[in-house]
DNA sequence: GGTGCCGTTTACGTGAACGTCAAGTGATGA
DNA sequence: TCATCACTTGACGTTCACGTAAACGGCACC
């Protein structure tokens, strides 16, 4: 088993492109729990994984007590009772669905930014303007927000 | 021209199911902008798609920011130069590859959930506990955040 | 023995995306 | 005419996911 490496928490910010803030703060949000020598952090090859899961998770849009909710079901559902493994189970379909209604939001978004680089190189080819597929015109805006400079 | 037809706030709000609160603010935010019969709001057609735009957007992860982008993007590059289009022509591109990326990791992200159910449902047929895609085990957490119930 | 460098804790700050009052303005119906 | 909606504009509050700064502990090396 070559897969008990440990990593420092450099080296995962440096892999994942997080910050050790953030690192730690999955910490003390209980997604991760790595080992201490002494006060230092040490991250096992099991903590590496749940960082993919949880990072992967951010990114399709899942918030961090949804993560921890699917950590959690995985961790448990060995142990625990036929009640808690069926609980489990609908939580997962749960999680699934909601990312198939994802995929289609993306998958029609893609289809819409298609459509308008389509549009853009005929109407580059031809050296009119074409109408676009979403209609819409410029929209003034006073903003106090934005800060002046770009 | 069945197509000019307006909306009141009331009716976007069941419609897309999002407060009134929220439609403002894409106001403020300068996403949108309704006629105005005195006071009240009077959402055109071409509003309404925007917010379908915005709202789709939303969901597949991208920032008001980035959605206000998009939209004068298709606003802008019909009467703009060249140089804008083409700007513009990058800019869609962009989105597009981060949709794809996102793509990814979402069918990524199913792929676990499939194997963990089917491994659910293995478990049961066997009435045995068997070995998971993602090794982990029970984190113990003191949670100040955590209102204690649930 | 100072100066980096990596690591730590504690604690306050921040931006995004709204929520939540408070207080006001028409339009409508009894 | 009065009440009751639906709608409006501020303005402050809130949650999430960290950022940022302060202050400290080892260790390495020169």
């Amino acid at each position: 088993m070559h897969h008990n490496r440990t990593f420092t928490i450099r080296q995962l910010t440096k892999e994942f492109e997080v910050t050790a803030r953030t690192l730690r703060f999955y910490e003390d949000e209980g997604l991760i729990a790595p080992e201490r020598r002494g006060q230092t952090r040490i991250y096992s090859g099991r903590d590496r994984a749940r960082i993919t899961l949880i990072l992967r998770g951010r990114r399709v849009g899942f918030s961090l007590a949804e993560i921890r909710e699917i950590l959690d079901l995985y961790d448990q559902h060995h142990d625990r009772g036929v009640a808690q493994t069926l609980h489990a189970r609908k939580k997962f379909e749960e999680q699934l669905h909601k990312l198939e209604r994802q995929k289609v939001d993306i998958e029609e978004s893609l289809g819409e930014l298609h459509r308008a680089i389509a549009a853009i190189d005929q109407a580059m080819a031809e050296g009119v303007p074409t109408a676009p597929s979403v209609e819409a015109h410029r929209i003034e805006q006073h903003h106090p927000h934005r800060h002046a400079a770009e």
